[in-house]
DNA sequence: ATCTATTCATAATA
DNA sequence: TTATTATGAATAGAT
């Protein structure tokens, strides 16, 4: 018999928290393939006991299916949620490199869900790693492709800075001119205030 | 109120449906988290909406170290089931190729998914493609590796079956000459039949 | 595993 | 979605 409510924390005596584990896990799954007839939804449960035992269920019967089905969604969540917090160009050009990016992690991760799914040794070999290796060669290519596209935007961009520093630079020597007489208070020469604020402010998502 | 047992199947109207997958789906994410609490195990789950739309709960704050638990548990399952059909020399390397390669792949993806995981743009750049690029290219060597090593065994073999080959052509060439007193049926003659035999014999794991 | 007193979950409804 | 409530389901503690 139940008495009185039951507190919501660790069981301490190890032989009533192995049956209740027993018991609730027992009804965690029933309920998990309750909600997936009724509505026509697919649930993946995975348990891990203290003693690293799992327990699961994947009520379409296929467990990696839903992993992977989770994993992509994650990704698109990510992608959406930056929507918000971005100029719409880099926006596009982030979200073109992740899904590229995906791709190749799908192409790689089949290669090696399909050696592990191999019942038959014979047939996991030279092939199959032949073909991993391909796969791993053109993400490596795309990764360095992605980097240099990276970099180039960077130097872009410093370039840019170095622009908008030499015109301020420009604007603050003539001002000083004008104010003291003095002809030349050293060529380019940096003067930190007002320069980097001219940058942040037209720069402010990098 | 609820009238007379619940059935179990697919609701057809699709507002009770629809509230009941809410409420249901709660009730399941619930029963996880006690379970989880009570029991001191960690706890995953993935619901999938018929309409794509994704709800999940991992009790330890992060399912990307649920599903590697459960596909590391997946593939140590499949290795132990592999003891039995195999003889323990060639089980054994196997069971080391499998690891190391896992080892890889788990390297490879933890970069991925922190790439993916970084909340802040600023730090997804340069240096993470940089970290990924130098995994791949480290684990591309050590799938040449594996190759080549494979490669050196099947080379061994089919130096070993050209061996036993040879050796069953001289004797059964012996074996004709003496029978009808033919000198020469052909140097190094193929005859299938009781060499393959031969061969199948001392090599029948291959 | 099996038994119940109880708490808990939830179907229908709004 | 949320709130209500009559009812069925789950389960804690005991055997």
């Amino acid at each position: 018999m139940v008495r009185g409510k039951v507190q919501m924390r660790r069981i301490e005596n190890p032989v009533h928290r192995q049956v209740t584990f027993c018991k609730r896990r027992m009804g965690l799954l029933k309920k998990a393939k309750d909600l997936s007839v009724l509505c026509d939804a697919d649930i993946g449960v995975m348990v891990f006991s203290p003693h690293g035992k799992i327990y699961d269920l994947a009520t379409n019967g296929n467990m990696q299916d839903l992993i992977e089905r989770y994993k992509s969604s994650l990704a698109e969540a990510q992608v959406a949620s930056r929507e918000q917090n971005m100029p719409q160009q880099q926006q596009q050009v982030m979200q073109q490199e992740v899904l590229h990016l995906r791709q190749e992690v799908d192409l790689l991760q089949n290669s090696f869900w399909y050696m592990y799914g191999e019942k038959d040794l014979n047939h996991m070999n030279l092939d199959e790693l032949q073909s991993l290796e391909s796969n791993l060669e053109i993400w490596v290519h795309n990764i360095r492709s992605t980097k240099m596209q990276l970099m180039s935007r960077e130097i872009e961009m410093l370039k840019n800075k170095e622009g908008i520093l030499k015109a301020a630079n420009d604007i603050l020597q003539e001002r000083i001119i004008e104010q003291t007489g003095i002809l030349d208070v050293g060529h380019n020469m940096m003067i930190p205030q007002v320069p980097f604020q001219l940058i942040t402010e037209s720069n402010n998502y990098f």
